[in-house]
DNA sequence: CGTATATTTGAACGAATTCAATTATAGTGG
DNA sequence: CCACTATAATTGAATTCGTTCAAATATACG
């Protein structure tokens, strides 16, 4: 078998025993495919499943009553999707696709099974969910403090450097399936003022655009402009639990 | 001794054992005073300890090398404050005081005993965290596509919510000990606007000053300009695991 | 009581939105 | 495979919400 996104994200940060890498592989067990544009779950809807994503992009969105809408996170394969629901009873984002894709969904009872076998894994979860809260502050950070400008080189460092890691040789092309109109319920903005931003960044010498995406012309610049920090190297894994567990059968 | 915020708080969403309650009393063995607007801990810290809050209001926040700053989330008495950090070695939010108050630091290991000795604890910590990604993501839909008026609402609503947690006869008044310009870094605004925003709303009856803070004329209208969802009352916590989880001494 | 810190108010400005029309792109069926 | 239609992107003009700047007033602290 082609070796799972999730796992080789995973060992990225920390080393898992046999036992450990038998836990997560239950994850993946089923599949589910789907098209372009389409609803996995709507904000509200109860939460059954949590989901592995195995091909494609998807995110996570909130809406208001009025239409308006806020892309939340941005979801690629090799990512667990829906750690942040399961405190409640009933979904607080929609999960949408971006393009066609594959998805595997686990119940969150797997979760449990892995808290009661498993302290490193669960602090390896743990770490996971607190790593996507400080990328959501930096989200808020960029949407709240930062120019239209700003975000978009914002969205783009977070982009790359988010694909690199299972991706080194990623390069200065960054490949950008999402619609303007994606972006822009992601970055607080207008499609409109997109369209705009992204064309004086062009005219600018900072991008140019191919045909799936975008070539980075100036990271360094990008990086200053939105005063970027990379969250996704270096995460904290000394204080883990070593020992593993003995549940009472 | 008179029963701390913490425990009452925790207890608000499920049943503990003598066990769990001992292992979360240790975290507010030490304490701290601290004055007002005063740093705890500044961005890119290296980060050492966690902390109870006992007394008074702090908040979180993040900064750009320009000065701009953005409020990530405000803590009140019963918070336990730095959970998020531990994915990294150092600090990726300030954490500064609103006024006068008590801490109780502990240190990052007190948690890695919770991890090995009670599964059922670390499930609620998990889902504290999780709870904590589902307000910062309702914040971020705030501070991206609501109007000024709109977050001000948001904001009144919020902490409105999370006060009535541990006070539940809070009436329609809200104690408000922050500035205008910490109400400004934290809904993506600035001190000036903040200021006309709440006149105005005065103006519309919606709102009186107060000695200390705000009283709400009409709840259900502050509630329906921001959409407000409530997420302090019904959290999920049937599918905590229930054994206690055996740890190999 | 005096000084530093907050808040208020007004006027001018600007970044992003809205509205509307045009061009380009991508899916779909003949 | 091409034409047709729906979707997405671009462009420009007018507008607006919130900012910036500056000065006056109020409040809090030592």
């Amino acid at each position: 078998m082609p070796g799972s996104c999730l796992v080789s994200k995973l060992l990225h940060h920390v080393e898992l025993s046999p036992d450990d890498r038998a836990l997560i592989a239950r994850l993946e067990e089923a599949e589910r495919p789907h098209g372009r544009h389409e609803d996995i779950c709507r904000p509200g809807d109860p939460v059954t499943d949590l989901y592995v994503v195995k091909e494609g992009w998807l995110y996570s969105y909130l809406e208001m009553p009025d239409g308006r809408r806020q892309i939340v996170r941005i979801h690629h394969p090799g990512d667990i999707v829906g750690l942040p629901e399961i405190a409640y009873p009933e979904a607080v984002t929609g999960l949408r696709s971006v393009g066609p894709g594959l998805l595997c969904p686990f119940p969150r009872t797997a979760l449990d099974e892995i808290f009661v076998r498993s302290p490193r894994l669960t602090a390896l979860l743990l770490t996971l969910a607190l790593r996507e809260h400080a990328m959501l502050a930096d989200l808020l950070r960029a949407n709240s403090r930062l120019s239209a400008r700003e975000r978009m080189a914002y969205l783009i460092c977070e982009l790359t450097a988010r694909l690199r890691v299972t991706n080194p040789d990623l390069g200065d092309t960054l490949p950008l399936p999402l619609s303007q109109t994606e972006i822009a319920d992601h970055l607080g903005l207008t499609n409109v003022y997109v369209s705009k931003t992204i064309t004086a960044m062009v005219r600018d010498d900072l991008l140019v655009r191919t045909e799936t995406g975008l070539r980075l012309l100036d990271e360094p610049r990008l990086r200053s402009l939105a005063a970027y920090t990379d969250r996704h190297t270096r995460i904290s894994t000394d204080w883990f639990p070593a020992r593993t567990c003995l549940a009472a059968e």
